[in-house]
DNA sequence: TTGAAAGCGCTAACAG
DNA sequence: CTGTTAGCGCTTTCAA
């Protein structure tokens, strides 16, 4: 036998609307007495209201989605975790789905949100439905974008200065004195943030004095499985490479795992920084000199204007919160 | 202005009824006409079913939540990787939440999971709530138990075969002519996994003819923050230790990095075996032997198991799946 | 201070 | 083949 409100109302000998408003904590209607009496019946029955119908009526959840696309990478990880945070504190549920960088999926994934009514959502976006975007800027449907900047739309949007990261990190190459960069990145189209980390070692090195024709960009194809052979032969190929950038924290382990290869030392033949703190960063040998990024933080500050814009009345002001890296120095530099 | 089923209806000159089988695919009442028009009229709104009150009608939502405890660790993204899998394939959106390991959230958790009607729940558990996973298999309420065995409950469970595991990699220690081999375990008080690791060592090592005073145990108290200071005392106190079988993927990095403290080199003073099977284990230096264990696998029966129980009727059959480790032998070992 | 009643948007007998 | 109707369990005006 379900115990709904209904039947809470009849053993309590009160209207369903009594007990409704003890539910929501809105005693000011009814004397101690009567409250207390619901309560205790409440809890004698062990009721639990039904979320979905609740929802149904007022039209708010408390549920908001994460669409993200690749939780294996510990950089997501810290993000959702984040997100997490702020939800126990907001007292959201949380629906989480996975894009896997799919344009298709995250559209049907974002349609199944709404279906679900979700108060609102917070996307790492693939940047490839623009005019998806765009509408639900227009509807106002409560988004908050992160990690990748969607240009000319209308939401709050929380991103990580790539530039300024990358930048940070060749300052500190050139700094220990080595001449010759690389930065590896593996082409994937326009993840913006990888294309930012690639332009801001360029813009480093042609402010320090080399030329275009000085850098040296290694595009790697991931799909390829041959990830290998291109890190090894482009090292081979450019014998004079003294320090590598590399823009993604899985890169990194294989361009590690192609100096032990080719017998090049770290840091005395070859400087290593990546990007995107993690767990092993300091247990590599030698500890490994990363770009540390607030990736927590982002989730946390990203779920909080979620709620603020959730509880806002329009007109909406949008906010573009952007996160500073940081340079973890460790041996893989030689300093 | 809101689309609803009703206005669907009205503008394709049909009743809701109608609407409703065309929506879910129950075609067999209507002509290929109607179905058409009100197809058309669905395109032509944009409209999309309001999931809350299917879900409240059908009881059924179409949604499972699952609850883990530790997102950080790459096991546990391994995991939630194949129940995302799955959850695809079975046309489930998934709601997630992280109990920290405490029971009073784990409750608080389940409770709003129900409330929200999920059609099922995965739980890692914190093996602390019994009566609630009593009453919850007593209820029928679809849930299956994943990573920790919860012993006297109706439910189907998925673990992984730890006994096997940690004798694996003592008979591999053994095999390579490891002498005291000594295991370490964070102490946390019951997470079975890791007692049974531990046991699984005991076993092992008695099997092979040692004596129960042979064995070399040390329980690490995470909490303490001088996780450091405990391995760098044991080893200092046992200069005779040439193995350590670690029991924990994250208390692994920490005894690496005290055995560099120490100048003591692996393999050749100590040999390792870690648990669990993570990106970095292939890159340390040097490459790391672990036990392997299946988690996205046990991520993906897990749901195939909810989603079984979920359509079937009863009785109910219960069902235990025991998934087996594997040992990736790299040259921690010294082989 | 309390309750009656009207729905939220959908599904599913049942009737035609 | 299609529609009428009665809810699912809750919130919220409005009246008492």
């Amino acid at each position: 036998m379900k115990v709904t409100i209904e039947v809470v109302a009849k053993k309590a000998g009160v209207s369903k609307t009594t007990v409704s408003r003890i539910l929501n904590g809105n005693y000011e209607h009814t004397t101690e007495e009567t409250k207390n009496r619901i309560l205790s019946v409440i809890q004698e029955l062990d009721y639990h209201p039904n979320a979905l119908a609740k929802g149904l009526k007022s039209s708010r959840t408390n549920v908001i989605g994460i669409v993200l696309s690749d939780l294996k990478n510990p950089y997501w990880s810290a993000v959702l975790e984040g997100v997490e945070d702020m939800c126990r504190i907001f007292g959201y549920n949380l629906m989480i789905c996975n894009s896997d960088e799919d344009p298709k999926l995250e559209e049907q994934y974002i349609k199944e949100f709404q279906m679900r009514r979700v108060d609102g959502i917070v996307i790492n976006p693939t940047v490839k439905n623009m005019e998806l975007y765009r509408k639900m800027g227009e509807e106002d449907f409560p988004m908050v974008v992160i990690n990748r900047k969607v240009p000319g739309i209308s939401t709050n949007q929380v991103v990580i200065d790539n530039i300024k990261g990358a930048s940070m990190a060749i300052d500190h190459l050139l700094n220990n004195n080595r001449k010759n960069i690389a930065a590896f990145v593996y082409q994937n189209s326009n993840i913006s943030p990888w294309e930012e980390r690639v332009e801001g070692y360029r813009k480093t090195m042609l402010r320090h004095g080399y030329r275009q024709e000085d850098l040296k960009i290694l595009k790697i194809d991931r799909q390829s499985g041959e990830v290998q052979e291109f890190i090894q032969r482009f090292i081979g190929e450019n014998p004079n490479i003294d320090a590598i950038f590399s823009t993604n924290n899985m890169l990194t382990l294989e361009v590690l795992k192609a100096l032990k290869q080719l017998y090049r030392n770290v840091p005395e033949d070859i400087a290593i920084v990546g990007y995107d703190e993690t767990v092993w960063s300091e247990h590599l040998n030698p500890p490994l000199t990363t770009v540390m990024q607030p990736a927590k933080e982002m989730g946390k500050i990203a779920t909080k204007l979620l709620n603020d814009r959730i509880h806002a009345k329009p007109p909406y002001k949008m906010e573009t919160v952007i996160l500073e890296p940081r340079l973890m120095i460790r041996k893989s530099c030689g300093s």
